[in-house]
RNA sequence: UGGGCGAUCGUCUAAUGGUAGGACAAUGCCCUUUGGAGGCAUUUGUCCAGGUUCGAAUCCUGGUCGCCCAGCCA
């Protein structure tokens, strides 16, 4: 940090440092200069009820929430809900437990459709002004009259109808007396406009439909860009942002503003998150949930908040993500290892460890006596020793890694083979003597033996060993189900398909490995849906719902980085 | 080929006419009772061509490339 690039303080207490950017200079400026006297910045986080939030809504909640408490304003979260075939209920609930796992706090809850009757007041305002008209053009008709971007459009035959009949036809529209799609209220504007969203965009449709929170009480909906702008006006939003494909109706919201002589609200867009692997768009999400590609919305391989939280990410690491991804006008695509980066480092500090095995190897220790066990004091997370410790029972019978033991070692590895000494975590010394094999020729147990002097971990010769192992006692140990989750999809960018294909084509087969055979140590029997460990040495691991404490079942959130891994692959590279 | 927006390390993002910096990734070394974590170091960048200026990522001109818009979706 240097005083040429100064950064915002830790606002969120995830540790991550705010990029500068944009949006908090411009505020920064009308705060400076009072451009709204007394008031108080105020912002809006705006959903549509259609679907669940995912990780780009969660860069536009910290924008939204972030930046108006940063400068003492406040956020209200609104339901965009002018479109009743689209939306539901079970969308609205989960879009406010999203938002508040999250962290955050709205100021009021609103709704657009809380505004219908003074949208539709607005309406017959603009009506009576000449400045729309009801148009019984069908839509096809309008498309063909809307022009392309390259020529004008021309103007509707019913766009000269008197104040008079717009006025009795916009009343029956609302009264019921037309059928669906028979008409709609349009904007006067310029049919001629280079901007297409200022070619007479309609305002009203005729929709007969129920709608989830004004029941039957409407059979016309206002449009989004006849809703937004003014929603935006009655809560005097200070500062709209939105994403950058809403740049080109800007000058629309503010057409109805100036019409209607109402609060005006500065709109800034800014870059929508992608992220490589990952499919950000609510209507393709929706379609692997419908078309159960996925199990659900919150499957966890899902890029949805609620997938997110039960595959065991955290609100802290979300958060310091996009703290630290910032926002731009700029297109692109943030490596998906920029959010895994952020998730690990927030669990290094808080998950306590626990020692689980993934893939058992028995291994016995002869010199060890059978009916003898001991209780090592291990530590519940070496990074934090507030944590404290626990008692973890050792025995004769373990189980290893599978992938520990090698009866013929490559090079650079330091884990297990014959004769090779290394250390069980927190317990001995251990040297490799022998193996039992099945008929197959599969290695079925190790024999070894211990160091008794080197009791939790270090020998009082000074003797050094290259690696340090995790176990569980086979007679104490317990089983779970571990669900080990991949990305979704192959590609970096999931929507380059090849010609008449779609993002299906993509998809990753081996998304999800399920494991029946893991022995974990017995403390693990206590954990609680939603509880996140690190196993030590395989990664961060959180209790799934489905987990029953006769089949406990655990989500893996990511691998740890593994350097052994990378060497292994660089040798089998190296060997073709 | 209309309109709008944009282009800085591989990726994301700072620098607002004055030392191109940070994070992720990568590489090497050190350290380590997790081959985790941590520490140190290193590599890589201003789309192109002109111009203005003592000085340009920043300003100007002309290109190039990319994204968005033709729902009675949001």
């Amino acid at each position: 940090m240097t005083d040429s690039n100064p950064q915002s303080p830790d606002l969120h207490g995830t540790g991550a440092r705010t990029q500068n950017n944009f949006l908090r200079d411009i505020i920064a400026e009308d705060v400076r200069t009072r451009k709204y006297g007394d008031a108080q910045i105020q912002t809006r986080f705006p959903p549509e009820p259609n679907g669940y939030l995912h990780i780009g809504h969660a860069k536009a909640i910290c924008i939204d929430f972030g930046l108006a408490d940063e400068f003492g304003g406040k956020t209200n979260l609104r339901f965009d809900d002018t479109n009743p075939e689209k939306e539901e209920q079970e969308y609205v609930d989960s879009i406010q437990k999203d938002v508040r796992w999250l962290g955050f706090q709205w100021e009021r809850l609103c709704y657009a459709s809380d505004y219908f009757p003074q949208l539709y007041e607005w309406a017959l305002q603009l009506v009576k002004t000449g400045k729309a008209y009801v148009d019984d053009l069908s839509a096809d008709e309008i498309r063909q009259h809307r022009g392309t971007l390259t020529e004008p459009g021309k103007d509707s035959p019913y766009r000269t109808r008197s104040i008079e009949e717009n006025l009795d036809l916009f009343i029956r529209m609302k009264q019921g007396d037309f059928p669906d799609g028979s008409r709609v209220l349009r904007a006067k504007i310029d049919m001629a406009s280079p901007n297409i969203n200022m070619r007479d965009p309609v305002m009203y449709r005729i929709l007969h439909a129920s709608h989830q929170r004004t029941g039957d009480q409407w059979c016309i909906y206002p449009m989004y860009d006849y809703a937004h702008g003014q929603s935006d006006s009655i809560e005097r939003v200070t500062h709209s942002m939105c994403t950058l494909e809403f740049a080109d109706h800007q000058p629309l919201y503010r057409w109805y503003i100036e019409q209607l002589g109402i609060f005006p609200t500065q709109q800034i867009e800014f870059d929508r998150l992608n992220i490589t692997y990952t499919l950000l768009s609510k209507r393709k999400l929706l379609q692997l949930v419908s078309e159960k590609r996925v199990s659900a919305w919150d499957d966890p391989r899902m890029p949805t908040l609620c997938g997110l939280r039960r595959r065991g990410f955290t609100p802290e690491a979300i958060r310091a993500f996009c703290a630290a991804i910032g926002a731009s006008r700029t297109n692109g695509s943030t490596d998906i290892e920029m959010l895994e980066h952020f998730q690990r480092d927030d669990l290094n500090r808080r998950a306590s460890r626990a020692m689980a095995v993934l893939h058992p190897l028995k291994l016995v220790i002869d010199n060890y006596p059978a009916d003898k066990a001991e209780f090592m004091e291990v530590a519940n997370n070496p990074e934090d020793p507030s944590a404290g410790t626990r008692q973890v029972p050792f025995s004769r019978e373990l189980y290893i890694e599978q992938d520990d033991f090698r009866e013929l070692p490559p090079p650079k590895y330091y884990r297990l083979s014959p004769g090779k000494e290394v250390r069980l975590r927190n317990a001995y010394f251990i040297t490799a003597q022998s193996v039992v094999k099945d008929s197959a020729g599969n290695i079925v147990e190790v024999h070894c033996t211990y160091d008794p002097a080197s009791r939790g971990g270090n020998s009082p010769d000074g003797r050094k060993v290259k690696s340090t192992m995790h176990w569980v006692s086979a007679a104490h140990a317990i089983s779970a189900e571990i669900r080990l989750y991949d990305k979704l999809f192959l590609k970096p960018d999931p929507s380059d398909v090849e010609e008449g294909q779609d993002v299906l084509s993509n998809l990753n087969p081996n998304s999800v490995e399920i494991l029946t055979g893991a022995k974990l140590e017995p403390s693990l029997a206590n954990a609680r849906p939603g509880d996140r460990f690190q196993f030590e040495r395989v990664g961060y691991f959180c209790l799934d719902p489905d987990s029953t404490p006769a089949n406990l079942v655990f989500n893996r959130t990511l691998p740890l980085k593994d350097s052994w891994a990378k060497e292994a692959g660089r040798q089998q590279k190296g060997s073709k």
